[in-house]
DNA sequence: CGATGCCTTGACCAACCTCAAGTGGCGTGG
DNA sequence: CCACGCCACTTGAGGTTGGTCAAGGCATCG
């Protein structure tokens, strides 16, 4: 988030951050609360969603280290977001990040650029779960991950999945079983070798991205 | 889009934009093509729309009069688009546009909430796509497209649906038979009355409301 | 060592998809 | 004006993927 700032800008929004620390499943902000705050990652992992009324979820995204959510633009939160991990935060209010992004056009810029690429991930993401069968889904999913944390200089063997069996499931539109399933075929398959639950290891992963369909 | 803007911004933006018409089917944009151009639509209905190799496509979102397409930022498009009815649209050539946005804050501003809420409603439709029944699907399309009308001053008696049964399918993530059978089901139960193939009457909103189980 | 939480596996089921045929409106041409 | 073909939509029968419900495995932790 910071890297395309100056000097200035980093120290204004230095001064007004507070930190933050989430233990796995506590809750950092609900949909329709007002939308105090803004918030980047440090380190952990935190999962957005959205609910229905009788308990089924959809979870939209999640984030790892270096991502951003809560725009300090209008209004209540959209989505709500909860920790999966034990997580570290950067936390900004509001109004005085309003003003940093008043003062720096760079910021609101960055911010623009940091929204159209979650709109984008969003897109992806509708073709996923309105069109692709399980095994393509999870396929998405690990290549996906496989290729964010590389990105960012993460090693990939083991590949550490930061999401449980269940979020992993609200995630790709999917039962728990389905995706214990699937795993499990990807694992006969031997495109995919299982360590602990959160590790995978990737043993064809140009199968993989076959197999993830993408587009 | 232009409501939020002043008369020099305007003027400006008039200098550099064109028009253009598209019949039903043309092609606007299409993914990964270079992004030369940012769109304003006045009048018709254009659907956006992701494919796979194999022909599936899932649409993530339609153009109404006055929504906006085709960010000024970076790169290609990520996404296609079709008129899916006689358009008329407003052209912006990028680089003029990026030099708009660049002297004017509150154009910038401008496109970062309507961005903003693209990526809002693509989380709705995330949970759509992932967690609602057919039913539910087609009455939560039906009852946003009523909202979006009414919100424009337009008519909703009957509701004039901009879409064909193909494209609500790759809309809601269904085939086109189960569309159908949607609607003859709602029909059924008298929560709406059909007429033309593009119109609807809905007769019970109340209900139509619940049915969608809108959060 | 039991309890707990998370994951896997199995048997069965249902929602939705596939494939196929039928309906109806509309424009065209004889 | 009617016959025809076309296209979009509807309806039906049967199949498949993924969901549901239930049981079992396997770590971790007190």
């Amino acid at each position: 988030m910071c890297a395309a700032l100056g000097d200035g800008e980093l120290r204004d929004l230095e001064s007004i951050m507070t930190h933050r620390r989430l233990d796995a499943g506590q809750s950092l902000v609900i949909e329709h609360d007002a939308g105090d705050y803004a918030f980047n990652v440090i380190s952990g992992a935190v999962k957005l969603y959205k609910s229905l009324a009788d308990g089924r979820a959809q979870i939209t995204g999640y984030l790892l280290p270096g991502d951003f959510l809560g725009l300090p633009l209008r209004g209540n939160y959209t989505i709500s977001a909860e920790a999966v991990a034990p997580t570290e935060l950067c936390q900004f209010p509001r109004e005085p990040l309003k003003r940093v992004f008043d003062k720096y056009e760079k910021v609101q810029e960055r911010f623009l650029t940091v929204v159209h690429d979650d709109l984008v991930a969003a897109q992806e993401h509708m073709l996923l779960l309105g069109r692709k069968t399980a095994t393509e889904r999870l396929s998405t999913f690990l290549v996906r991950l496989l290729r964010r944390i590389e990105r960012v200089g993460g090693g990939v063997d083991p590949l550490y999945v930061p999401l449980h069996r269940n979020d992993i499931a609200d995630y790709l539109g999917l039962t728990i079983e389905t995706v214990s399933r699937t795993f499990t075929k990807l694992r006969n398959d031997e495109v995919i070798r299982l360590g602990k639950a959160d590790q995978v290891f990737v043993l064809d992963r140009e199968r993989l991205e076959e197999m993830a369909g993408i587009d």
